[in-house]
DNA sequence: CATATACTTGTTTTT
DNA sequence: CAAGTATATG
């Protein structure tokens, strides 16, 4: 076997530090691009060679997409030698799931729960608060279903005291908190008692899990190794979490950047990242600082753009990759324009050898993709859209699901509600009736039986009671014939309650046919909950293509990826920075720093366009406070960017062609093995 | 009691 | 523009 220092060949010297430090606790600052997931699975792999079981290693990482990256490039890396499958890589709630399967017991987690996702989750909450309406009788101003539900979920994830969070972020209802904290009170004790967990309720647990006085002390010397990327968008909450499991740091390493925070609205906290040495004794702190993603002349706008940020420390990212093209503000006369120049701009560095899948377009808020999506549908490019609307969040799909939930934990009334409404000549209240006869029961679903619906209903109603008794029962059916089974009785309902439903129903046909992907009924509703497919790649997959398809993505779905060709659109107040989210000087703040995750994300070329105010719904410009200049953006990184004005079309055109040529990539080597790594899937790069 | 229609409201980001 | 409320009809 090779020497496990072989391993760190590649490695810049503070790389190879970070990746041979021993035990004690480890703090990694790592700006945009500095090989921050090299070096972490470098650590694991080194971790690895020097005897450590892969099965006592725990990764946790932002998101799923991460993770999977991450253990693929493990593979790579530590090729046949190292054993690298009994790793534990996932999100904190993809493991916490993994944990409560086995322990969960021991805090009184079922193990047939189900999960709610966030729509499931407001109409429980929902129903609460209809009768905490009742009690208070327009005395009180209540929040809305999905606003309380907000409250309650900032509530846990920051772990302060209800009070604080209504003053500081819903101040119209602090009036109410008595009454909310009484109903956030009864919501979390009625999800315990019917079995239900939430996304925050994954989080709670995984803590309570670990505290526990047996099995937590069991699972934490289990795991001699752990290591938390993106630290600086965790919350109080995870980080609550991080010390049940290493309780005095030893053997924990978090990676993050503070720049790049943007999940304040989950209630991270860059406290986390800044706290961490104080709060683990004997931590080192090493920092990341070289750039091997972007050229200089990228870099030192986005440089730019953080040095006029209001708090936080500045690193100086740099790169030898001197010269190359430097990167461009476009303005465009409106958004259909927009559209165009980027449709443009992306087919001529498709003839100059950049692929589609080599390019990204990335934007604040799913919508402000739409205009460019007709324009790509025009030109017939394909693409691939991440964030915004999941597959699973459809209706449809909802629906369907809801059958096999309600089999699955005949407590979960929100499925149960769900599907009753779903039945021509049920409506709210029978649909009440029929779950409280549940509540009572014993005998399981067959209680509905004696349910008599109106004779309209009546037949309908008998093969609804039989499909779910029959899904009930232990009598062994696969997956997939459950949900035929469930297909051939809500089949019918959706065509005459959907008017696109062939469309509908093309969609639940290849739900169905990922059903033997899972392992079991429980897997795949609590996966499809955690771990929504989550571009419309993942459901089409298998639909052939011819070419790799183009990447639009939010720039918060963006996070750790990096392309060649990167088009930041829309940047303009109104948009970038949300109105909504700019309210505060924090959220001006985070705005900025999305600016910038978005901004570095590119290797080689960078555009970054916006489209001239106008006026728009009600009443405002949508971007009138700049005069059309995008707020973040101070004169002297104008000066940086190369200024264009798209609405001078022979402009474009001249600025083009003399630009048109490659441009020059720095050094020879990109001294990482980051680069070309053309393997199957991976047209992106995690830093 | 269920459902259809007509009108108001408030617009993000994700596990 | 979707999701809420209010009112009318079956």
């Amino acid at each position: 076997m090779q020497d496990k220092d072989d391993l760190l060949a590649k490695l810049n010297p503070v790389q190879r530090e970070a990746a041979r430090h021993g035990e004690n606790p480890l703090l990694l600052i790592a700006g945009a691009g500095t090989g921050k997931t090299t070096t972490l699975v470098h650590r694991v792999a080194y971790q690895i060679a020097s005897g450590i079981s892969p099965s006592r290693i725990m990764l946790l990482t932002f998101t799923r997409r991460a993770a999977q990256q991450m253990v693929e490039r493990l593979r790579r890396i530590s090729g046949d030698d190292l054993d690298i499958s009994g790793i534990w890589a996932g999100t904190f709630h993809a493991t916490s799931v993994r944990l409560l399967r086995i322990f969960g017991e021991a805090i009184g987690v079922p193990a047939r729960f189900t999960m709610h996702d966030r729509s499931d989750s407001e109409d429980l909450l929902d129903s609460l608060l209809n009768k905490l309406k009742k009690d208070v009788d327009g005395e009180l101003t209540l929040p809305r279903k999905g606003t309380a539900l907000s409250m309650h979920s900032f509530q846990v994830n920051s772990q302060l005291p209800l009070e604080e969070v209504l003053d500081q972020f819903y101040p119209d209802y602090s009036e109410c908190l008595h009454e909310l904290q009484g109903l956030f009170d009864r919501y979390q004790k009625q999800k315990r008692q019917v079995g239900i967990v939430d996304y925050d309720d994954l989080l709670l647990l995984m803590r309570d899990l670990l505290r526990h006085p047996e099995v937590g002390v069991r699972i934490g010397q289990r795991f001699e190794r752990v290591l938390v990327d993106e630290y600086q968008d965790t919350n109080s909450l995870q980080a609550q979490v991080l010390m049940a499991l290493c309780p005095t740091g030893k053997g924990l390493t978090a990676v993050g950047d503070d720049a790049q925070s943007i999940y304040s609205f989950r209630a991270a906290t860059v406290r986390n990242i800044l706290d961490f040495p104080e709060q683990f004794l004997n931590t080192t702190l090493l920092k990341l600082e070289q750039n091997y993603r972007g050229t200089q002349p990228l870099l030192d706008v986005s440089n730019a753009l953080m040095s006029t940020a209001k708090e936080g420390f500045t690193k100086s990212l740099w790169s030898d990759r001197t010269g190359g093209f430097r990167a461009q503000l476009i303005s465009c006369v409106d958004e259909s324009q927009q559209a165009e120049m980027i449709v443009e701009r992306i087919l001529r560095h498709r003839k100059e050898g950049i692929p589609l899948a080599s390019q990204a377009v990335l934007f604040r808020a799913a919508y402000h993709s739409l205009a460019l999506e007709t324009e790509l549908n025009r030109e017939k490019l394909p693409y691939v859209k991440f964030g915004g609307l999941k597959f699973a969040e459809s209706a449809h799909v909802k629906d369907l699901l809801a059958f096999l939930r309600l089999a699955e934990n005949t407590k979960d009334t929100v499925a149960a509600i769900r599907i009753l409404l779903l039945i021509p000549g049920i409506g709210p209240k029978k649909a009440g009736q029929c779950v409280d006869m549940l509540q009572v029961t014993s005998t399981g679903l067959s209680i509905w039986n004696q349910v008599k619906p109106p004779s309209s209903a009546s037949l309908l109603w008998k093969s609804f009671v039989h499909l779910m008794t029959e899904l009930e029962s232990d009598r062994p059916k696969s997956l997939k014939q459950q949900l035929e089974a469930v297909m051939n009785f809500y089949g019918p309902l959706l065509e005459d309650r959907y008017d696109n439903a062939p469309l509908r129903k093309r969609d639940l046909e290849q739900l169905i046919s990922m059903a033997d992907r899972f392992e079991s009924r429980q897997q795949m509703l609590v996966d499809l909950t955690i771990d929504p497919p989550s571009s419309t790649e993942d459901v089409e997959a298998d639909r052939k293509r011819k070419e790799p398809p183009l990447v639009l993505s939010t720039i918060h779905s963006a996070k750790g990826l990096e392309w060649p060709v990167v088009f930041v659109m829309s940047a303009a107040a109104g948009m970038l920075p949300m109105p909504k989210a700019a309210e505060t000087l924090e959220g001006y703040e985070e705005e900025r720093r999305l600016l910038y995750v978005a901004m570095t994300r590119a290797a080689d070329w960078l555009y970054v366009s916006y489209p001239q105010p106008r006026y728009d719904f009600r009443g405002g410009w949508s971007n009138a406070t700049v005069g059309g200049m995008t707020e973040y953006i101070t004169p002297p990184m104008a000066k940086m960017f190369q200024r264009q004005h798209a609405d001078c079309l022979s402009e474009i055109e001249r600025i083009d062609s003399s630009s048109a040529s490659l441009p020059q990539a720095g050094p020879s080597k990109r001294a990482s093995p980051m680069r070309k790594s053309s393997s199957k899937k991976s047209k992106t790069n995690s830093e």
